[in-house]
DNA sequence: CTCGTAATCTGATCACTGCTTAGATCATAT
DNA sequence: ATATGATCTAAGCAGTGATCAGATTACGAG
């Protein structure tokens, strides 16, 4: 006879992550309900929450994916250890790389409902995690930094990096562009020079108060 | 006999907006639905959509407000001119300080369906004419910059402020603080510093290709 | 091999959402 | 006074997240 469709599928909490990464990469988490999921996945409205209790768990839960294979990349960067300057500059580029890959998933992982109107801990979390990978990279440049300068340089080279990729993201830099796609790197480039070395910068005159 | 209640409103369409930003302030754009605004504007659940085609029309039209309000304090501070450093400093500290007032507002201005999955374009324009008033105060350091040098200054000073108050306002810096708010204020301090020198500073070097 | 238990899935249902539409009400100009 | 057009109500549609009773299946204990 015909192959007997199974009732209990393989492994229907991984299919569901699977069908949707592949959404949210194509439409972005936006318009994902669990509906859509569940169809996706050819199974009955109700089945995902035999596997995550809320919708929110379910995003939260691909989020988590994304900021893992981020901590994969950056801690790889910083184990390879070239100079500081080397590893700060590719960090740079490899969260702008992530978010030129998967800039959807970025969006869910920094700009969603996960993030608003008050952030999940797991999120908090995660940034601790790769605060804590930026600000070693800063501290193997400048050894014995007091807290507040560490942090005060952490805190500068995180907001110039994750600003610009936000920006871009959301189209708001290309448009600026009249030249295409040659002044776009050349702006990015200048931005990471700049932004790497006003964090590895000797002269901490800026940080005492 | 009782007072007649109006059947056709003084103006419902500026109570909505009213009621919309009241909403907004208290408990973010996500959960503000235009059933809950027409009800406590205190009318029908259709009534708004003779004054705003799409509940995203409304929500551009309370953005629009919001960047107008930029706007305004920021074309002020230009106005009123002082140095060059002066007036970049104080434009970064008026986009603190918007956001510190209004971060819901922010938040539906920056990190909303306005702005995902793409863009739209009154935003566009809003922010291309921020970044014309960046950018003036910019060249008012360093007249005649090439295009591509005036540009890379002022996305990376844009990227800078952007992403520090993007990350303050999701709540993803205060958890850093120890110390609470003094180390909070140095690190702000720090980084505005940090990004007019770059922005201002005359080496071009760092620019030409 | 049988059978009970727990996990999984279906299908129906609930309250809520954005949005549409027919018809009632009102202000205003002629 | 009356007609025109703007405004509002009330009902209803499809789609949403979530719940739940009952059907189906896997699996270990006897």
């Amino acid at each position: 006879m015909a192959v007997t469709t199974t009732y209990h599928k393989e492994d229907l909490r991984a299919d569901l992550l699977r069908v949707g990464h592949a959404y949210v990469a194509a439409s972005g988490h936006e318009g994902l309900s669990v509906r859509k999921l569940a169809a996706h996945a050819g199974v009955s409205p109700g089945a995902p929450y035999h596997h995550f209790p809320d919708k929110r768990t379910f995003l939260l839960a691909m989020a988590k994916e994304g900021f893992d294979e981020l901590w994969e990349r950056g801690s790889a960067i910083r184990a390879q250890a070239g100079s500081p300057i080397e590893v700060l500059t590719e960090l740079a580029y490899a969260f702008f790389a992530f978010q030129a890959e998967k800039p959807r998933l970025v969006d869910l992982m920094y700009e969603s409902e996960l993030t608003r109107p008050i952030i999940d801990p797991l999120i908090v979390t995660e940034q601790l995690r790769a605060y804590a990978l930026l600000r070693g990279a800063i501290e193997d440049a400048i050894p014995g930094m007091a807290d507040g300068e560490a942090r005060a340089r952490t805190v500068a080279f995180w907001s110039a990096i994750y600003g610009y990729a936000s920006l871009v993201g959301k189209g708001l830099l290309q448009p600026l562009a009249s030249d295409g796609e040659t002044s776009f790197q050349t702006w990015r480039d200048a931005l990471v020079r700049q932004t790497v070395a006003a964090a590895i910068l000797e002269n901490t005159s800026d940080f005492k108060r």
